[in-house]
DNA sequence: ACGATTTACGACAATCGTAACGATC
DNA sequence: GATCGTTACGATTGTCGTAAATCGT
């Protein structure tokens, strides 16, 4: 009648995999009979069906096991927190930091600072996950990735620390007509097929809001995670695109012209998002620090520590 | 190389007991011996020394171990809390609840509500554990009790709701010539020698402040923890007592006068105190309701997650 | 019939407690 | 010399993996 972190960590893993015991077996490097017993042994112990089953199928959570299970997954992330702290004590400079990040992020403002922080920390292996700002921060929140930089996050069960601010670009062709307008309208721009980021992307919703109350309905004919991608189409002529400034580079992209937007839509905001009250590696605090300066161990812990987002004047990235 | 749950106990134990390896054995009824492994065990499986030893006697925590012991402790209390989730599951009118509070709340605030609790939760043996606010919420923090409710406590480490605000007043022998002024000044009152609540009790600070900030300094002769043993000796005629304003009950306290001093000393406040984050049972909540029944569950779980104590006016007690 | 979970059993590993040891005050 | 922490050893308990059984689709 234990009850052990291997149970607890059970449980995490059959649900995040799904509710197959199987998958998560093969995840836990155990045999399914294992962790048919563990489940058992866990119910026993608490006394409490955590489980829905159909015979010899998991079919959920009862409402009870979802209670357990938020509990029992605090507890499994602080003991892999104590392991990573432990790591740190150990050796500052040695280990793993796994980055969650956007395209846009990954491929135009993260390199500096990556070149930079693997300049000093030589020892710990730098790991880079693509997904959207959702997957980002849930990758986060499952204790997947150490930390996430990204964009239009709001999920509750994740830490944002706002570090930068960003502005909007209209990219078009040469002697696109646009070009002539010393400041583009919304009706001059939504006058084109326009080319942008995806759902979910930094600040498409913010753009959306933006054409919608100024009555306008803009011709989307492509929308993409990437900016790369946008930014071919640009070229090839398909429309003009809306992203983010930083993409834009005057000498790598020749093929292409640029037009400041930030009168057009509200900047976005890029945050680094943390998983609430976990411990934040010495060398995650230093990547943390590489990529915006502004944020110290003090910014960081009062972060975690659930104070609210404050910080009167980000800078522009 | 197990890091298991027995293990992260044993070292807060070991900690709570003032580093004394065979008290913190007998604690948790285990063998000396077994602790002694358990604390190799764990600073092996972490690679960190956690205690300064000289040879065979424990120093204290290294640096390095007081911030994997706070993490532990992190773990340990939320694996209690499971279990308490579990039998709350099982049956949420069985348990226990263990209520920190101060005399005065214990002997004058609290008997109606426990009257009223116990009588709907025939089921939950009650547990009154008297002391300071200071140990109250000392109680609190190291999960010794479930909540207290106590003014004046003020440590980082829990959170307190207010529910109550508490007046003063100062209660005399029959025929005491303070009786014969309308509204006694503070001047009035600092001219007799004063019984009342220690150090650290509820709105101490804030009276000897108001002397203080009036260019006076009472004769205090003696002070107590408890109002009862404050009244008897303003009985015996050797002073004059500042007491919370329930401690006075016209029926009860025939042989003394009350005079009301809300006018001389700020209200006190009144608060229910929890441990961050932990889980509180059904019938703790019920508790609380009965005795605050503006607390709510939403009330509570917020303070849980750290939002500010606001509410904006707070009943008279 | 196949895929999935659950039960049964033998082997291994971990932990505990008692007893003996070493060191310190 | 008494106390406290550490080491040594035998016994108990628990957990794992393989193999067989059960159930549903």
């Amino acid at each position: 009648m234990p009850l052990n972190l291997p149970h607890l960590k059970a449980l995490c893993t059959i649900v995040d995999q799904g509710l197959h015991l199987s998958q998560a077996a093969d995840a836990l490097h155990r045999s399914q009979p294992a962790l048919t017993r563990q489940i058992q042994q866990l119910e026993a112990e608490l006394g409490v069906t955590l489980f829905e089953r159909s015979r010899n199928r998991l079919l959920g959570l009862t409402p009870q096991g979802v209670l357990v299970e938020r509990l029992a997954r605090r507890i499994v992330h602080d003991s892999g927190d104590l392991t990573r702290l432990a790591e740190d004590l150990r050796d500052e400079t040695q280990g793993e930091l796994v980055v969650a990040t956007t395209h846009t992020q990954a491929r135009y403002t993260l390199p500096q600072a990556i070149r930079r922080f693997m300049a000093q920390h030589p020892g710990v292996a730098l790991g880079l996950r693509q997904g959207t700002p959702a997957q980002c921060c849930e990758m986060v929140a499952r204790g997947e990735a150490d930390i996430a930089i990204c964009a239009e996050g709001g999920r509750e069960d994740v830490v944002q620390v706002p570090c930068f601010r960003m502005q909007r670009i209209v990219v078009t062709p040469p002697r696109h007509p646009l070009l002539k307008v010393a400041t583009p309208t919304l009706a001059d721009v939504a006058a084109y097929p326009l080319i942008t980021y995806a759902e979910g992307f930094s600040g498409r919703t913010a753009m959306d809001e933006a054409f919608r109350s100024a009555g306008l309905a803009p011709r989307v004919i492509l929308s993409a995670i990437d900016a790369d991608v946008s930014k071919t189409y640009v070229e090839m002529g398909l429309g003009i695109a809306i992203l983010a400034s930083v993409t834009f580079d005057t000498k790598r992209d020749r093929g292409l012209r640029c037009v400041g937007a930030q009168h057009l839509f509200p900047s976005s905001v890029l945050n680094v998002v943390l998983r609430p009250h976990s411990y934040v590696r010495g060398f995650a605090r230093a990547f943390i620090r590489a990529f915006a300066p502004g944020l110290g161990d003090v910014e960081i812990d009062q972060a975690l520590a659930g104070a609210p987002p404050a910080r009167a004047v980000l800078p522009e990235l």
